[in-house]
RNA sequence: GCUGCCGUGGCUCAGUAGGUAGAGCGACGCACUCGUAAUGCGUAGGUCAACGGUUCGAUUCCGUUCGGUAGCUCCA
């Protein structure tokens, strides 16, 4: 007998070997039928798993993270068994579950179209009606080769030649489809009974764009047609906050054919920016930033002491000047270090921050262009540190706290990634290890929640990366903070130490925003485009009843622009109703509706966007009301569903 | 860059099984002078992304290019 402890601490005995299956039911049928998988002793095992130790077990529900993820891992493999069926020269390569659904990457002769995700999906279904049951072999390395080269399988055998010696080979069968694969799954194929092929695209095998392109087809399955259609209609409504159709819509910004990937800020676009831009001036001047400005473009040698020449080569725009190479600025360091060189620096001047809002030029993929989240041009809030090796981990902290605080004023939460050290890198290990250790010290204890990209850092060293997510659940990485060994380096800096020798200062390069036009691109989808009214273009509009009252109304705007409050008047022979759902569909803030009443006392009649008509007020009460918003940055966006 | 899909007035979209196109919104004009999400009438606006081919004839079919888009790769 073994013992299991529940949840809520309760232990129950089964007969050694008992399936997770059965522990579900001995609790009782209902729950069985609903459960997915179980987390035991801390791994996710699969329903028709045998449980042989005591330990404690969990199990799982469709809503659980876990439990979606075997449940789309077992919808990937009905899928690769459904194009199987249809077309039996089909070879599989990889399947896996994703966070919002599953794909499985094929190759094979003939290409699907959005037409055959019917086909597909209906076979789906019918391997669903059919409930087959998901049984776990394994097989020793030889026979697994073997026997996925009869299958003729070439990708699974090339996967499973790269698996370690001693790793444990398994299969999972359904009737008479066979996939290699770690598991867990679910016990049966009945569950996933709502259907939806999502999309379909190349994906290159083991992602390397050296290796044939398989056609990739991504899908999502629910145990109930209703979530499936919550699940579409979520989708819908996401894609209505896409910053590309609210930028057009909103009149923020544009993009034209004549700049594939330049993007074009129209009026009101620039008002955000320099809101944003007034915001942060502020916030590093407070953390002790100094601003520079440097050329955009600059000659070969700055570019070849840098290493751009050589390894950036591609991602630049050159140009030729009085027969001489030019590169237009892809980064804004080298700049920012000439600055640096230009005078003798004493390590008294430590920690020197520095910072620029520079615009850079790189020549992205076309594919890889989207909206203002992935541009050609664009603006970073770039800074460069330089200290002392001791200085390291309070400069990092001061760094993460400057952008959690940053962040925080948009109500926006943010995941962090720490990358090490990857396998071609410059410099010395134990530089690595301090500057690693540094970095990890600093987020520890500032207790921030962070995952680790083992090998992932840049050749001159590891960074902290700050992502933040867009409407339809995309990351962005917006901000980053790396430590750069290489750079001063390269560029021999100096300063003079205590002891009246030269040494070489340690690097900081950071970003808070990252891309001020990728900022704006996650800030207008994350408010769908109501803006705080701090940041709004247009903070409130004047809405007179008439034009009898255009007049009292421009009297009324002109206060309020001596307020510094930023106010637009619409004095179009319109009927008010007219008037207000125009404003409303801009998101203004706050309207001002003037007529009759009004003029008599003085005063406007208040709209407010999401509260709607507030009465009448004095303009003095209600404008300085509206300042204090401005001045405290007050997130008063309107709540989102 | 690669794979798939797409490209019709400023915007959103309809249409042409090959015979040079239509709506709503917007813009403009006129009338209405109006109280919290659309007043009515009228006018202008398109070489159907560009180029080439097939055809008596192409916006429609084919090809190429450009641009967009979903992913892949890359990255802020």
């Amino acid at each position: 007998m073994i013992k299991l402890t529940m949840p809520d601490n309760s232990v129950r005995e089964y007969e050694d070997g008992i399936v997770a299956l059965d522990v579900a039911k001995s609790i009782s049928d209902g729950f069985a039928r609903i459960v997915v998988g179980a987390i035991y002793n801390g791994e996710t095992i699969g329903l028709l798993n045998e449980i042989k130790n005591d330990g404690s077990i969990k199990f799982l529900k469709f809503e659980d993270k876990e439990g979606k993820h075997i449940f789309w891992h077992t919808s990937s493999h009905i899928m690769a068994h459904a194009i199987k069926k249809l077309w039996p020269d089909a070879k599989l390569a990889i399947g896996p579950a994703i966070d919002n659904g599953f794909y499985y990457d094929i190759d094979m002769e003939y290409r699907l179209v959005q037409e055959d995700f019917e086909k597909i999906e209906a076979e789906m279904k019918k391997i669903a009606k059919e409930g087959l049951t998901l049984e776990r072999f394994e097989l020793p390395r030889d026979e697994a080769i073997k026997f996925m080269e009869e299958k003729q399988e070439p990708y699974k055998v090339e996967l499973i030649q790269d698996l370690p010696e001693d790793a444990v080979i398994s299969f999972y069968k359904q009737g008479d489809f066979i996939d290699l694969c770690a598991g867990p799954h679910l016990e049966s194929t009945k569950k996933p009974k709502a259907v939806k092929l999502l999309s379909i695209a190349g994906a290159y095998w083991r992602g390397s764009e050296k290796n044939k392109m398989l056609q990739r087809i991504y899908g999502i399955t629910f145990e109930k047609a209703k979530d499936l259609e919550e699940y579409i209609k979520l989708m819908e409504e996401a894609k209505k906050r896409d910053h590309r159709k609210l930028g057009k819509e909103l009149d923020l910004f544009f993009m034209s054919d004549e700049g594939p990937g330049f993007p074009f800020f129209l009026p009101k676009g620039v008002e955000v920016k320099n809101e944003l831009m007034r915001f942060w001036r502020e916030m590093h001047k407070k953390a002790g930033y100094v601003e520079i400005e440097t050329p955009l473009i600059l000659n070969r040698h700055l570019w070849e002491t840098s290493g751009h020449w050589f390894n950036y080569k591609e991602n630049m725009y050159t140009v030729e000047i009085d027969e001489q190479d030019f590169a237009i600025k892809p980064m804004n360091c080298p700049g920012g270090i000439l600055v640096y060189a230009n005078k003798m620096h004493s390590y008294k001047d430590f920690p020197m921050r520095v910072a620029e809002v520079g615009r850079v030029h790189r020549h992205e993929l076309s594919g890889a262009l989207h909206g203002l989240m992935r541009v050609r041009a664009f603006t970073q809030d770039d800074a460069h540190i330089y200290m002392l090796p001791e200085q390291i981990k309070d400069e990092i902290k001061g760094v993460v706290k400057l952008i959690d605080e940053l962040y925080s004023v948009f109500g926006f939460s943010y995941n962090v990634e720490l990358s090490t050290r990857p396998e071609k890198f410059m410099g010395e290990i134990k530089d690595w290890d301090v500057a690693e250790s540094s970095l990890k010290a600093a987020l520890d204890e500032m207790e921030v929640k962070y995952v680790i990209n083992e090998g992932d850092g840049a050749f001159y060293g590891p960074k902290i990366d700050f992502h933040l997510t867009d409407c339809i659940g995309r990351t962005w990485q917006c901000g980053t903070i790396q430590l750069d060994y290489q750079m001063p380096q390269r560029f021999e800096l100096e300063y003079t130490g205590a002891d009246g020798q030269k040494h070489r200062p340690i690097m900081i390069h950071r970003t808070a925003f990252g891309s001020i036009e990728r900022f704006f691109g996650i800030l207008i989808e994350q408010f769908v485009g109501a803006f705080p009214t701090w940041l709004a273009p247009v903070q409130v509009k004047v809405l007179p009843i008439s034009d009898k009252f255009n007049d009292y109304a421009e009297q009324v705007k002109k206060e309020l622009d001596e307020m510094n409050i930023r106010v637009e008047l619409d004095t179009r022979a319109e009927k008010i109703g007219y008037k207000i759902r125009e404003a409303q569909m801009e998101k203004v803030p706050f309207m001002f509706v003037v007529g009759e009443k009004e003029v008599e006392g003085n005063t406007v009649s208040v709209r407010e966007r999401q509260q709607g008509d507030m009465g009448s007020m004095k303009i003095e009460d209600i404008g300085n009301i509206i300042l204090n918003k401005i001045l405290s940055r007050e997130n008063d966006s309107p709540q989102l569903i």
